[in-house]
RNA sequence: GCGCCAAUAGCUCAGCUGGAUAGAGCAACUGCCUUCUAAGCAGUAGGUCGGGGGUUCGAGUCCCUCUUGGCGUACCA
């Protein structure tokens, strides 16, 4: 289906072909004045240069035109030259009414689908998930579910940080902690233990011990760096080592990520790009694109337009040990040939710009991939504190995700017991689903790519513009509409909207009319804040009209019959949207 | 030094390709539950959109400049 706002923009634009004008000056937009109208078009000021009149005499023509349209309620020319647009209530009904019937609301998909791999940008293994690691969980998921919607192949890829110093870093922590493990025994002969020495809480306190330590100790640095060469050149017993840790961490993993309701496609991570290094720095050696500087192997990107300075992409460290680029690329060679993407969305923090920037040229410059693929880059802000520095908690550690969850899922809980609607086991269950809307619509709600401050009252707040008060719009419908069926034995299908006679209830069906317009904005940007701030704006609505209309002691069934269908449809707009952004809503709350 | 990003109400944030009186939420103050869930609705108050220039009929939005803050600047990711 066309937007409405597009088919507005047609008649418009006729209006003006017909008045002798320009019809490209026709472009409608949503009234910046609900109190004169409901769309508006600004056509007749830009007109006034082209045409030398008064922008007033140019709106009067086309308004002049549009008088007659039946699509219409009113048409003004206004002041200085806007023309101020009112629809029939017919128009807009009829339009709802076509959106309840069609697929995905009429929603245009992409002519062709495109293949998008999306990188979440690593996780670290033996890591703790806190809490900055919802943005690109959050995000990513909102925005594969975006792309899938509009017809895209979409692939996640959570690609963890598996394979760069860390990995030396935490083998060096278990060395220094258990130095008889056999995994250190050069002469070591058969198998190796199956049962990993260490549990996954162990295993998140050597990272952060042996990071710090590498810091203070150089030669302790000298030896994870040494590990991590060693590791990537396929020592048996660091293998053995990196197999226990992987296992224990992915684990813990998609278990921190399922409560989010995050899935990703492929749980690939840094070490999977191993098998295509070496080819990869044979073909960029062989076709010229890298050289030697400073003992290392290095890409220069620098291009003679730059008014920055590109440092090199570094390909190999002196010491022959690969690093973050070289992964990277090495990633991009094997989506290439796995997947051959039309776009590579990188979901990671925007700290990384720059190495981004300098793989992303790479790639092009050596053709890795296509010159057709699109690298982006979406960087995400930092989650800051209320002291505006990088959030940690009140004893300067990180703040793990588990405990923001089960936080937040404890406040919720005590509201609704409160509220004594739900009992018994559900209350959990519930809870957790509320939880969850409030945390990713407090992140999601935010611009992707501005830093935020972490606020847990805000996280866990059930008022105004939280996911919680989406959540409980959806509800109080879901609620008439189980009535209506218990009072009528009716369902909601197949009964069809009436023409608006109150300003609430036209008001209603032109947010949902919207729906379009907001998600090709949100899919085309990437921000689903766009879907966050539409649904604000809906629910509002809803809830206005709610306020305003008995529905279920509406004594003339057609006109019940119009209502239930206009908030049967919005519940629809709604749980859809939401279900984009990666949440859901229960049936009471 | 150079580069990138930001600065909007007391706080946290929106503001689509330049359009009318810059919007929400929280916090403050007022009303509305014997009637479909008050996690709601209605209202009051709160702003020289960091400062200064410029382009334009029109600038929070585009250009220049300054201030402040954050980040990045080859072998961490």
């Amino acid at each position: 289906m066309e937007k409405l706002i597009d088919l507005i923009s047609e008649q418009v634009s006729a209006a003006f072909e017909a008045a002798g004008y320009d019809p490209a000056l026709g472009r409608v937009s949503v009234s910046a004045r609900p109190d004169l109208c409901e769309y508006q078009c600004n056509g007749a000021m830009p007109a006034a240069k082209q045409y030398h009149k008064a922008p007033i005499v140019i709106a009067e023509d086309v308004v002049a035109q549009l008088r007659e349209n039946p699509a219409f309620l009113t048409a003004e020319a206004v002041k200085p030259g806007f023309i101020n647009l009112r629809l029939a209530p017919e128009t807009v009904s009829d339009y709802v009414n076509q959106m309840a019937s069609a697929e995905k609301f009429g929603l245009q998909e992409e002519a062709e689908e495109k293949t998008v791999v999306i990188d979440y940008g690593g996780a670290n293994v033996a890591k703790p998930l806190h809490v900055s690691h919802i943005r690109p969980a959050i995000i990513g998921e909102a925005v594969k579910r975006i792309e899938r919607y509009f017809g895209n192949r979409v692939i996640g890829d959570v690609h963890l940080g598996d394979w760069g110093l860390q990995m030396g870093l935490i083998i060096e922590g278990i060395r220094a902690k258990s130095p008889d493990l056999p995994y250190f025994d050069p002469d070591h002969q058969g198998e190796y233990p199956a049962e990993p020495p260490f549990t996954i809480s162990e295993l998140e306190q050597i990272y952060p011990a042996a990071s710090a330590r590498s810091k203070e100790d150089p030669e302790f640095s000298a030896r994870a760096h040494e590990a991590t060469l060693k590791l990537q050149q396929g020592d048996p017993g660091y293998m053995a080592i990196w197999h226990h840790v992987m296992n224990v961490s992915v684990a813990d993993l998609k278990k921190n990520y399922s409560n989010l309701n995050v899935e990703f496609d492929l749980w690939k991570g840094e070490s999977d790009a191993e098998p295509y290094i070496a080819d990869m720095v044979r073909y960029l050696k062989d076709g010229g694109y890298a050289v030697e500087s400073q003992g290392a192997l290095v890409v220069e990107v620098q291009e003679p337009e730059d008014k920055k300075e590109v440092p090199p992409c570094i390909i190999l460290k002196s010491d022959g040990a690969t690093l973050y680029a070289t992964t990277d690329l090495a990633t991009l060679v094997q989506r290439e040939q796995d997947y051959h993407p039309d776009k590579v969305l990188y979901v990671v923090d925007k700290r990384q710009a720059l190495h981004f920037e300098q793989v992303f040229r790479t790639a092009k410059k050596s053709k890795i991939i296509r010159p057709e693929t699109t690298l982006q880059f979406l960087g995400f802000g930092t989650m800051n504190g209320k002291d505006g520095k990088p959030f940690k908690t009140r004893d300067g550690g990180v703040m793990r995700l588990e405990y923001l969850i089960s936080e937040i899922t404890d406040t919720v809980k005590a509201r609704i017991l409160e509220n004594n609607i739900i009992t018994g086991v559900a209350v959990d269950e519930i809870a957790g689903i509320i939880a969850v809307a409030a945390l990713k619509y407090g992140d999601l709600s935010n611009l992707a790519t501005k830093d935020y401050a972490f606020d847990m009252d805000r996280f866990s707040a059930f008022e105004g513009n939280t996911g919680p008060y989406i959540l409980y719009t959806i509800v109080r419908i879901k609620s008439i509409l189980s009535k209506f069926t218990q009072q009528t034995g009716k369902t909601a299908d197949g009964l069809s909207i009436l023409p608006p006679e109150t300003a609430l209830e036209k008001d209603l069906m032109l947010q949902i009319s919207r729906f379009q317009d907001n998600l090709a904005l949100a899919y085309r940007d990437t921000q689903p804040n766009v879907v966050c701030a539409y649904i604000y704006e809906l629910s509002g609505a809803v809830n206005r009209f709610y306020h305003d209309t008995r529905i279920l002691s509406e004594a003339d069934p057609a006109k019940q019959a119009g209502y239930i269908a206009l908030i049967h449809l919005a519940c629809r707009v709604l749980e859809t949207c939401i279900d984009l952004l990666g949440f859901s809503a229960p049936e009471k709350m």
